[in-house]
DNA sequence: TTTTGACTTTTGGTATACAATATGCCATAT
DNA sequence: ATATGGCATATTGTATACCAAAAGTCAAAA
């Protein structure tokens, strides 16, 4: 599972127009979310700088970058370390992505057009699919694309960037929770009322179904916390 | 007007333990916020070393974090330049702001201790006091202080870091268009219906007048936002 | 007036140096 | 054997010099 899931698509004639400490930022980004570096990991400088073949300077500014979007603690004199939310920590994200993502579901029920609702719709059918299946990882994918295109039909890049930043913190405990999970299938049942919430355009019960949502991911996620700590 | 806020107090005795890179990012973010270095303005980097005597190293690394916070927009071989957003951004920015007031005001009612909403009503009265003397700067500093009274009173975390990320964005503008504003102090009637929704712990509607009040934030501002661009 | 092209400035990135702090290890004392 | 103190080493924080590439500038030529 080196690679679960591209979670910051660039594509690559665009590439060598990033920053390197963009591009270092995004690797390293990529390799805390999908668990390839452990929570309360150190990350030495020198090594990475060697691992990666870049100096110390880019990686240095893509750290502060990583430290402002609380994937990483800087800790003075003594360098970063993967940051490990507690429980608590989690359930308040969870709470807080709830609220920006009943509000995407407000504003999208407004805004969105007919081809993307049935563009979410095939998603959902193919979550559906997945689960059918029994493949884990597709239907995990297929779920954040769901959510992704709910904020996006929101129109608001504000409410865009922060649920992304909240998305990063969340990512690699969701994923990992939805592999453990018995009940994994739980969401398809909220999922259809989404779904049809969304096609009846009904901003104040699409909120609702939203925000309830996250709570029971947040109950989901709970039975997985206490054996990490 | 040189100082107008502490913005990211920082006690005395605890500034020599921040990094350097944080002390110059605290530095340009006052002076960003309080309007000392105009939107559009181009940050020279070794102009910033040589006022703040200190290396490009820690500077640029002050620079990737700002950038991170969205205050000055990164060009690639063109450097920083002090973001100026569009009215569109601001009202977009304005209306997310309004939807975490507005779930922080909801928490605020259940956890809010009697002390703490003692404390906002004399900030309350303080700054009708203000607004009788019509000194617009301690109107403004101390609406600020109600509103991140407010916040803190939900007991998250992860609330309170998205929020004073967004009000920093936003903290120019809504300085100047107070000093504009023919009716500054319109806000007054709807802090009123704030203070009593809290006493009565009504969640519902704290949440619903708080949500409002940052719309006709928006509608106050928008009057400003013209002749700017 | 517009375009071309050389010159200058600025940024992006690397390498290196050095002080301050943290870490780890070993010897000593209990 | 374990705990303590102190030294050696490693790592971070900051400064500086250097170079290449891109952007900006400005004057001369068409």
């Amino acid at each position: 599972m080196s690679q679960i899931v591209e979670l910051t698509p660039k594509e690559n004639s665009d590439i060598n127009r990033l920053n390197l400490s963009e591009q270092i930022a995004n690797r390293l980004r990529d390799m805390i979310i999908q668990n390839q570096m452990s929570p309360g990991d150190r990350i030495r400088e020198r090594e990475i700088c060697k691992e990666l073949q870049v100096s110390r300077t880019p990686l240095r500014e893509a750290l502060h970058k990583l430290a402002s979007e609380c994937l990483i603690d800087l800790i003075p004199n003594c360098g970063a370390v993967i940051s490990s939310p507690s429980g608590d920590e989690i359930a308040d994200m969870l709470r807080v992505l709830g609220v920006l993502e009943a509000f995407a579901g407000e504003r999208a029920c407004e805004s969105i057009t007919e081809e993307e609702i049935a563009e979410i719709k095939a998603l959902h059918y193919e979550m559906l699919a997945a689960f059918s299946r029994g493949d884990r990882l597709q239907y995990f994918k297929l779920n954040q694309r769901i959510h992704l295109a709910l904020i996006k039909a929101a129109r608001s890049e504000t409410l865009l960037a922060l649920h992304s930043r909240l998305n990063a913190r969340l990512y690699r405990i969701r994923y990992q929770s939805n592999l453990k999970n018995e009940q994994w299938g739980g969401a398809v049942e909220e999922h259809d009322n989404i779904m049809a919430a969304l096609e009846e355009r009904d901003a104040e019960k699409l909120s609702r179904i939203l925000r309830r949502h996250l709570k029971s991911t947040w109950e989901k996620i709970s039975e997985h916390i206490e054996e990490k700590k």
